[in-house]
RNA sequence: GGCCGAGUGGCGGAAUUGGCAGACGCUCAGGAUUUAAAAUCCUGUGUCCGAUAGGACGUGCGGGUUCGAGUCCCGCCUCGGCUACCA
């Protein structure tokens, strides 16, 4: 075997990593310990993509290089297996989503055995396997068990939350009912997608404009008893203690702007008769502001309590209760049209065009409590019932949205904010109500508050309205209640039972399946089509599963299934312990290896998985079941990687050439600016491309424009590259290393075949540096010698681990890899290479390329794998230059250069360079005003 | 619209603190080897002027700070990603 063959040497090592179980981790760590973690791959039908090598090699040259280093490493490898596409697959087949999933994680196997990653494979996992899910469920339960106790601000077992007296005095019935309604994991009415052409509830990724993706039938959002998980109760530790990990402050920001706490007031509107408004007040002003609004008041939420003078009028989201109290029956038809036509717009939908804000009045009035003003309430879209109180003061001289809207249905602008004089902003404009300025400023038209600032107003309306008991600060989060449940098959199992009475109905009373009776696994079913009603596929399951008697007592099993972030919340947990059967994972264990110290993947997951993740993390630490705070310390998300570049031109139907700049794009396709002519879209190999200036163009026609650009990979683009092929042509260690090799892990970066040949051909370059390829057999290059190495040789090697070591360290990986290449290029010149050299490189290259290297490591005399050898050790006393070459600048340009003793003084260098002859030459007609000398880095001369 | 990130040769990228711009790889060109090709090895490869020596310019654009700016400050432009009426 005379020339490097990778997929001869890369089966070799993998069945022999495999056989020696040389990467099993033991149960607790023996040294420092080191958890690394990749982000959860859902096994899709396609297979590994090149994306997800990127950071799975990542993590693998981190921990190899950590384990030669002597730290215990946990590196473990699953399946968030759970999800849409199986079920898909089983409704279209009628095979189990089961038999999908399965030889899609075989096939996912297969693929991250062959690029040789150092899993413990003994801990691998998936979210469908039954003894996995078991525990998911009991951490629902734990859930189900907690309350969040919001003066302790943690969460704490039902069993210790206080039962009022008035609830208390009801009985038994009504305790549990407050029980249910203080659980973290709630039963609530929530909307969902319900497409009746279709039989069955959508995902919000399934329904596209108002109309469901397959088929194209109308959607419309219906309520459905479902369950939410309280996450919002966690929204201010999951925002605060973001300060104690290692993450990006990128993400980071993701993950506060989407938790989006934002403080204000609330404030109480008047809307019962107005003869009776001034006994409200009073009543108001001796009882205080209440927890609830009562049915005659319109409670808002605001930022900006200092405009309720301007506030011209009130808008209620279409299924705020208050609609039909408020409507009037001059406008009942409209409203109730409005509202109706509302319930078929997705969220999305109506914030789409939000340019063309949508409305009607109501016909009912409310009265403002900071001046007495009565002011018309509208209905419109563009308040979501979910954020707030569902209902606002509209303050249009203030507020962009509430401007257009009152344009668009001529309503009052009063200005009650003065910007003062400011750049872009017309302070005339503004204060006559044709401007709409959202900044602060000094308060104006605001009786006698006229003259405050706007933050110093904001306070003491605040107390003012407190006094009044007409209002009080409030916190609010865009993070809403998590909507915990599917209504699919292929999920998890509530463990939850629904009491039901003797003639079968549902009493309202449920419970938890005990602990003893986990798992709950998924029911046998004739099939996985829909059955046209709004409740889950699991309803079809035979009586045996679904209806489950218990002391006596008849249950219906909860039908909806948990979503695939579930599973996905606390695999963490699992790798550490994964076989036990009596616990979710052994304390001791547990708190040996969390928190899991550096974890990578894609930024797709920076705000859901993560949140949800630390949610559930949270809720466990506040349980006592983990020890940390915090699940993930570090946190790095990798660039995507696109498709090879494409240069890309037009054609007119006579094949005339059209630049890219002289072609739109509109609904109905591309045309030529110029005549509206339709064109196509061609695409050009390299050499019909020439650049000029900033910009590509044709190389036989330089007026024409070309477009040069990487797209995301996508099948219908065709520019997907397929692992399995690489490594087929390259082998394994050339994917690895090119994927390193391309650029820094965090930036989005193109592919490019000729780049992988390159890191081919350094291995072919590190092969034949030590191994005879004109040999017939497997022989060390004679250039291999066991004389001492030589000074120079140390210099280069210790040079190269100093840097590799650094880069390493730091996740330079690209840099690190250009640091070897330099090693092999200065010694495939050399005659003599030692072997200590050679095994020390060897050594360097292992995380990187470990097939390659332990098939050297042997051949250079090794007789067990170098997984576990010591990592070169650097000796920087062999790194010392005796003499070094420094610039000499006139004017902060380089002239000339000198070489000197490295460590010269400051003079005795002015005085070389003052010395050198080009120097004398350039400097003899000027005067020398200053001379920056810094010792080993330059002499620079500023001359008149 | 908002937020985040990025703009350096033909391409991917490199450049501790402000201190030799373009490491390393690809591409391309020339040469060696070969009957020939592949593979391999050697040389060159930012732009412009110049036969060479050498010189000028050069890190998206315009300003600024500095002896000195890819790096710091101000103002723009372009591209990419995420997000989208959150009152």
């Amino acid at each position: 075997m005379p020339r490097y063959n990778p997929g001869q040497i890369e089966s070799k090592w993998q069945a022999y990593w495999e056989e020696n179980q040389t990467f099993k981790t033991a149960e607790m760590p023996d040294s420092e310990k080191l958890y690394v973690l990749d982000m959860f791959p859902y096994p899709s039908g396609n297979g590994l993509h090149v994306g997800h090598p990127e950071g799975y090699t990542a993590t693998d040259i981190t921990c190899r290089f950590e384990r030669m280093r002597g730290k215990s490493v946990l590196h473990p490898m699953g399946y968030d297996a759970f999800g849409l596409p199986a079920e898909e697959h089983a409704i279209k087949t009628n095979t189990p989503p089961r038999e999908s999933t399965e030889k899609n994680i075989a096939n996912f196997t297969r693929q991250l055995k062959m690029l040789g990653f150092s899993y413990d494979w003994n801990r691998c996992l998936a979210t469908t396997d039954v003894g996995y899910f078991k525990w998911t469920q009991w951490i629902f339960l734990v859930l189900f068990d907690t309350w969040f106790d919001s003066e302790q601000n943690k969460g704490r077992p039902i069993s210790e939350l206080p039962i009022p007296d008035e609830v208390n005095a009801v009985g038994e019935i009504a305790v549990a009912k407050y029980r249910d309604e203080h659980r973290l994991a709630y039963l609530d009415d929530a909307l969902v997608n319900w497409c009746a052409g279709l039989g069955t509830v959508l995902a919000n990724e399934e329904v596209i404009d108002g109309r469901s993706e397959r088929g194209n039938h109308p959607v419309q959002r219906i309520p459905l008893r479902q369950w939410m998980l309280r996450i919002t109760a966690y929204a201010d530790r999951l925002e605060k203690d973001l300060a104690d990990v290692n993450w990006s402050e990128g993400i980071k920001k993701l993950q506060r702007d989407w938790i989006g706490s934002s403080t204000g007031a609330e404030v109480d509107f008047y809307i019962g008769d107005p003869a009776a408004y001034d006994s409200w007040k009073e009543a108001r002003a001796e009882f205080g502001f209440p927890s609830k609004a009562e049915e005659h008041t319109l409670r808002v939420y605001t930022t900006r309590p200092d405009t309720l003078y301007g506030a011209t009028y009130m808008v209620i989201a279409p299924e705020h209760p208050s609609v039909d109290v408020l409507t009037t029956t001059e406008q009942a038809e409209t409203v109730k049209s409005y509202c109706e036509k509302a319930s078929f717009k997705s969220d999305r939908e109506r914030t789409e065009d939000s340019k063309s804000k949508t409305g009607v009045f109501t016909g009912a009035y409310a009265i403002n409590p900071a001046n007495g003003v009565k002011v018309p309430v509208w209905v419109a879209d563009y308040v979501l019932i979910s954020y707030g109180t569902g209902a606002i003061m509209a303050v249009p001289a203030h507020d962009e949205r509430d401007y257009e809207f009152a344009n668009k249905y001529e309503i009052d602008i009063l200005a009650v904010v003065d910007p003062g004089d400011r750049k872009s902003v017309d302070r005339n404009a503004v204060l006559a109500g044709t401007q709409c300025f959202s900044g602060f400023g000094i308060a104006v038209n605001s009786g006698d508050y006229n003259g405050t600032p706007t933050e110093q107003f904001k306070e003491t309306i605040r107390e003012a309205l407190a006094v009044q008991g007409t209002g009080a600060s409030a916190v609010n989060y865009k993070l809403r209640d998590w909507l915990f449940s599917r209504q699919r098959f292929w999920g998890e199992p509530f463990p939850i039972l629904h009491e039901l009475n003797a003639k079968g109905e549902p009493t309202g009373v449920i419970r938890g399946v005990d602990e003893s009776d986990l798992p709950v696994d998924l029911p046998y079913l004739e099939d996985y089509k829909p059955h046209g009603r709004p409740e889950p596929p699991l309803a079809k399951a035979d009586d045996d599963w679904l209806y489950p008697v218990i002391d006596g007592k008849s249950y219906r099993r909860e039908t909806n299934t948990m979503p695939q972030w579930a599973g996905s919340c606390w695999y963490y947990l699992r790798y550490i312990d994964p076989t036990n059967e009596d616990c979710f994972v052994d304390p001791e264990k547990e708190k040996a290896w969390m928190p899991v110290d550096l974890y990578i993947g894609g930024a797709e997951h920076a705000v859901l998985h993560l949140l949800y993740a630390r949610f559930w993390h949270k809720v466990l630490y506040d349980r006592g079941h983990v020890t940390t705070v915090e699940p993930f310390q570090r946190l790095v998300n990798q660039g995507m990687i696109l498709g090879e570049m494409e240069f890309s031109v037009f054609q007119d139907e006579y094949l005339n050439w059209v630049g890219v700049d002289k072609v739109s794009r509109d609904n109905d396709g591309l045309y030529r600016q110029e005549d509206g002519s339709e064109v196509q879209l061609i695409k050009l190999t390299e050499d019909q491309v020439a650049k000029q200036g900033d910009t590509f163009v044709l190389a036989d026609d330089e007026a024409v424009r070309v477009d040069a650009r990487s797209f995301k990979m996508s099948k219908s683009r065709g520019n997907v590259i397929n692992p399995d092929e690489i490594v087929e042509n390259y082998g394994a260690d050339s994917l690895r290393l090119y994927e390193m090799f391309m650029g820094p892990l965090t930036a989005t970066k193109p592919w490019s075949m000729s780049g992988v040949n390159g890191v081919k051909g350094f291995l072919d370059r590190v092969w034949r540096m030590i191994v005879n390829d004109r040999a017939e057999s497997l022989e060390l290059n004679e250039a291999i010698s066991d004389k001492q190495a030589e000074a120079d040789a140390l210099k280069m090697l210790h040079k190269t681990i100093q840097a590799v070591t650094r880069d390493t360290e730091n996740l330079d990986f690209n840099t690190a890899i250009a640091r070897m290449m330099e090693f092999v290029n200065y010694f495939t010149k050399q005659n003599v290479r030692p072997r200590s050299v050679m095994q020390s490189f060897v050594l360097l290259l292992a995380p990187y390329a470990p097939h390659i290297a332990e098939e050297l490591w042997e051949l250079l005399g090794a007789e067990a794998t170098l997984a576990y050898e010591p990592w070169p050790e650097l000796d920087e006393s062999l790194l010392v230059e005796s003499t070094i070459e420094i610039p000499i600048q006139i004017k902060g340009k380089v002239k000339s250069r000198i070489s000197v003793a490295a460590d010269i003084s400051k003079d005795d260098l002015e005085q070389a360079a003052r010395h050198d002859e080009k120097m004398q030459e350039l400097l003899a007609d000027n005067e020398v005003v200053k001379v920056i000398v810094v010792p080993g880095r330059l002499v620079n001369f500023v001359t008149k």
